[in-house]
DNA sequence: CTGCAAAGAGGCGGC
DNA sequence: GCCGCCTTTTTGCAG
């Protein structure tokens, strides 16, 4: 793993075009060929390439290309005020918790949880439009999507539709032919409006959070 | 700005709980507060911190917290190679050409691309739902919305829903009253199935790269 | 291998 | 400030 201190302008060309005005910036190169750059403030990159690119140096240019996508970057050096070569030889996993994928098989063990008589059907049931999270029937054998969403920023209207498209592919689906479809969508929280939304269109929202969840 | 590379542990915990195991990785604290941690391969950080966030140093422990979200970052330093802090004076700006919004703004000066007898209305036209890429008129006088996709990975379901909840909206703003709204998907290809969706649905689509419009 | 949706998404523009 | 949406999204997973 190469790390470069440097004084350059970049650009980038490829799926846009981009350029970097001359900055003080990290150049990291990795061992699998991926780059990247960063400014000295910023969460984010200003400029990468992905994984597998070439990297040619030259006296005060570097290229990496990315020929299969047709990505190309030059790195114009001012200055190199360091240039260190890292050897990394662990590579740990990453193991992440509480994932929607984890909520959703945690809540499907649970669905009391969501409505009283539930029963599960499928997880990720494919649709024509994509899959449901969680299908459930009721008692009377009718279909139940069920959308989870565990973002702690608020459930917008797009979700609502989203559920809307589900139970119409439901409609359609010959195994569910003389039944009514419902929708309920599980969040921690929803935006301003949705409420609103949600009972215009005849769909159920109940508030959980992966907490919650977990804990019942 | 202080960069380490170094064997650690690190555990995070606020949005969802993650733990990297023991990894050689490069560890970057900019001067606004954000932390960045990448492994030796992948081009995408295995964890970070916001810029804002605090940063304490104990023997064999790193603490950063960035209390507002309730999120904390601990890094347990099992051996540290190198540590070295850059001074970084020049900030340059980034400039991006070809993105969506500049797509939307070239297009919407040569309408002729999308459908003949097309006159611009307004560019983001602001609706209950959402903004409309560009809104026209045809001849007669009807609203025709146009949303504008520009990346390479097929555009999906989802955008044709988009586009039917803006021509809901339009159907009932008043200075749209006694018109027919029509919606045109724009963008440089579909996923499969989006074609039948879009005519069960009376959407049109038109196809057209970034580079397309920019040369017409 | 390809398609599809989540992500600790972040960041930006508009109101 | 909140809200909506784009992103050089990347990554992971399932068919």
């Amino acid at each position: 793993m190469r790390v470069i201190f440097a004084r350059c302008s970049v650009t980038y060309s490829g799926r846009v075009d981009a350029e970097l005005e001359l900055s003080d910036v990290l150049l990291i190169r990795k061992d699998d060929g991926a780059v990247i750059i960063h400014a000295t403030a910023g969460l984010k990159e200003k400029n990468w390439m992905p994984s597998g690119s070439s990297w040619e140096e030259s006296p005060g240019l570097i290229v990496s290309e990315f020929p299969k996508r047709g990505e190309r970057l030059e790195i114009y050096l001012d200055t190199v005020y360091s240039d260190t070569e890292h050897q990394g030889e662990l590579s740990g996993k990453l193991i992440r918790i509480g994932g929607e994928r984890e909520m959703a098989d945690i809540l499907s063990m649970k669905l009391h949880l969501i409505a009283p008589g539930l029963s599960l059907v499928a997880r990720e049931a494919r649709t024509p439009v994509g899959p449901i999270d969680i299908l459930c029937v009721d008692k009377k054998g009718n279909p139940v999507a069920v959308e989870l969403k565990r973002g702690a920023s608020g459930v917008g209207p797009e979700v609502a539709y989203q559920l809307l498209r589900y139970i119409h592919a439901l409609e359609v689906m010959p195994e569910w032919q003389g039944k009514t479809p419902r929708g309920i969508l599980v969040a921690p929280s929803l935006r301003r409006g949705m409420k609103e939304l949600l009972d215009e269109r005849g769909l159920s929202f109940v508030r959980l959070t992966y907490q919650d969840v977990v804990d019942a």
